[in-house]
DNA sequence: AGATTAGCTATGATAATCATAGTAACAAGT
DNA sequence: ACTTGTTACTATGATTATCATAGCTAATCT
C-alpha cells in the first residue's frame, strides 16, 4: 500500500529541515510571511497554490510550530498566521536561497530583484550574510527590503 | 488537463531557489554530494529513495546547472555526479537549514549531530555562519564535518 | 434582499510517487 | 563456460498527491 514516504529524520538536521520547508509552496508561503503577509487570501493571489495547498501546508507549518493560527477577528471569525520564533529563525534559510539565485540565476547587468538594507546602519547589505558596512550578522527583523522595479 | 504547475519564478529569487531545491528528495542529494559522495548507488541507500526518484532530480539538478555527470571509467561505462560552482554554492542553504534544525528540532541537552571544524583555524565552528575564532564566512570547502556517534 | 468578503472544504480528473522487478554491460570467481 | 556480482539505471502497475473548478458558511455591506 504505497503512499508517500517519509523521509528518514531521525539523526540528519538537513533531512529534519527538508521535512519542513522541502517543498516549493511552503517556501513561497513562508516567503509572503516574510514579507508581512499573514492572510489565507494573500498567500493564494500571491503564490497562485490553490486553496488545498495552501490549507495543507499551513496546517503542517503550524503542526511543525513554525506558524501559528490566530484569530485577527471575532465577527465575524478570521484567522491570520503568524511567525512564530521557530518560524523567524528561518530567514536565514529563505535569505541564502534568495542570495544564491541572485548570484546564479539572474540575467546579465540586471539589478537584483530586492534591495535589503540593515536597519541599524541604513546600509545596503547587498548579497551578504553579514552586514558590510558595520559587520553585524543579519537576522529577520533587521533588514528592510524594497522590491525593485 | 491538470498536471503540476510551476511556480512563478520570474522575479523572485526565493521562487527561483525553490524551484531547484524545494524538494525533499533533492535536498538528500545535495546533502549526499556535500559529504562527498558522488555514485547513484550511495544516494540510494543513504537516502532511501527509488531509482527512478534519483534518475528523475539527478536529471533536473544537472540541468539546472548544479551537478555534472560524468564518466569515471569506461569499461564498464560508468557515471558519476559532481557538484559545479553554482552547486557548491548552494552550501550556504544546506549550512542554513543544518544550523536551524540543529536549534529546534535537536532533543534537550543532545550534541550536535555533526560537528563543524573550520580548516583554516582548526576551530569549531558551532552553528555560526562565520567562524566564532578568525571571524571568517565559512563556505563549502573551508570546514571538515565530522558525525557524532 | 442580494451582493460581497474571508477562509476555507468538496469533487472528480490527472500526474507524481510508490514498491518491486528487471535490464545492460561488463568483471570476477569456479 | 557459467554463474554470481556490480553499477546505473528503466519498466510496470498500483496508489496518492495535486490539479482546476466549484461551493460553503457566517457575517457585513448596500
Amino acid at each position: 500500500m504505497p503512499k508517500r514516504t517519509n523521509i528518514d529524520t531521525s539523526y540528519c538536521p538537513v533531512a529534519k529541515s527538508a521535512d519542513v520547508v522541502g517543498d516549493r509552496w511552503t517556501l513561497l508561503i513562508l516567503r509572503e510571511m516574510f514579507f508581512g503577509r499573514c492572510r489565507f487570501d494573500d498567500f493564494q493571489s500571491n503564490t497562485g497554490a490553490t486553496p488545498q495547498m495552501l490549507a495543507d501546508r499551513l496546517r503542517q507549518l503550524t503542526q511543525h510550530g513554525v506558524v501559528a493560527r490566530e484569530p485577527y477577528q471575532q465577527r465575524p471569525l478570521r484567522y491570520q498566521y503568524e511567525l512564530t520564533d521557530k518560524g523567524k529563525d528561518l530567514f536565514s534559510v529563505l535569505y541564502a536561497m534568495r542570495n544564491w539565485a541572485e548570484r546564479w540565476c539572474r540575467a546579465e547587468g540586471a539589478p537584483l530583484a530586492i534591495q535589503y538594507t540593515h536597519r541599524a546602519c541604513g546600509h545596503d547589505v547587498g548579497l551578504e550574510t553579514t552586514c558590510p558596512n558595520c559587520g553585524e550578522e543579519l537576522r529577520y527583523g533587521d533588514l528592510k527590503g524594497s522590491i525593485n522595479a
